[in-house]
DNA sequence: GTGCCTGTTACCTC
DNA sequence: AGAGGTAACAGGCA
């Protein structure tokens, strides 16, 4: 569920909120695989007494910068980070938590438990494995067009590849595609400059509404986005296709279907995402 | 209760 | 290189 927009808007607030600065006194962990690369006992005790020096966002990843190393939290499908000024007893999926100098805790709930922490101090490689940053120059439109060359490939897929563009996951993807009037199957060898172009546009718009409306939620259980502070996000006002099939296509009225590409849940117009 | 669905990704085989 | 299947896991929903 946390996609860029989502990982964004929570990296936002918690600068905010005054991470940045703030000490990590201790680190206590309810379950172990979250943890990707660490036994517990090694993870809290390298996190002990750490400095928060700054927060930023890679693709779908959070990256906090502390003394001698970085931690990389990847959110997955249900985790959250939730900050609470006092300590309390630990929440059904809470899996790790985060005990601050200051007295407030710092929360990582994950219902599904797919979610992972990477704590590392030589992070090259990892990071060397993510795509293009999307908002920044990086992604070009040259940049972006010569990722696809000589690939042959269903361009849905394509772009849930975190290698090759970084961020997107089954939300953006669905409403980029339909802005730019294109069908998920579509194989990239056969896409016009015109739609690539169309294409590229739609990325940029999609992640940056997505942001500016800080993210999409589209429920109200725990596995749905929530920002640190427990406020939802309003995209999912903005969405055009993504969970609306049935509903008129909001550019020609022709009912969105939803089909399965790459075994993902998939929302188009018939009409407008003509596959040829 | 049963069975199917879900916003992500890694890993396996073909 | 890429497609397809499976797995990790918990809960919502018909």
């Amino acid at each position: 569920m946390p996609e860029l927009p989502e990982v964004e808007t929570i990296v936002q607030e918690m600068r905010e909120i005054g991470l940045i600065g703030s000490t990590i006194e201790r680190a206590e962990v309810f379950w172990q695989r979250s943890l990707a690369n660490l036994a517990a006992h090694d993870f809290c005790q390298q996190m002990a007494n750490q400095h928060i020096h700054h927060i930023r966002r890679r693709g779908k990843l959070i990256v906090f910068c502390l003394d001698n190393c970085e931690l990389f939290v990847h959110l997955r499908m249900t985790g959250k980070f939730i900050l609470e000024a006092h300590a309390s007893l630990p929440r059904k999926h809470e899996r790790v938590r985060l005990y601050l100098a200051d007295g407030r805790i710092l929360r990582y709930e994950d219902q599904r438990k797919f979610g992972k922490w990477y704590l590392l101090k030589d992070s090259l490689s990892f990071l060397k494995k993510i795509g293009l940053e999307p908002l920044t120059p990086d992604f070009s439109f040259a940049a972006f067009a010569q990722l696809l060359k000589g690939r042959k490939r269903q361009i849905k897929p394509f772009l849930l590849d975190q290698q090759f563009v970084a961020g997107l996951g089954n939300i953006y993807v669905d409403e980029a595609l339909w802005e730019a009037k294109i069908h998920p199957t579509r194989d990239l060898s056969s896409l016009t400059a015109d739609e690539l172009n169309a294409l590229h546009t739609a990325i940029i718009n999609v992640l940056q509404r997505g942001v500016a409306n800080t993210g999409t939620t589209l429920g109200s259980t725990s596995a749905n986005y929530f920002s640190v502070s427990g406020r939802p996000g309003t995209n999912q006002h903005a969405l055009k296709v993504f969970r609306r099939h049935g509903q008129p296509c909001p550019r020609c009225s022709c009912p969105i279907e939803k089909i399965t590409v790459a075994q993902r849940g998939t929302h188009v117009c018939p009409s407008c995402q003509k596959l040829r």
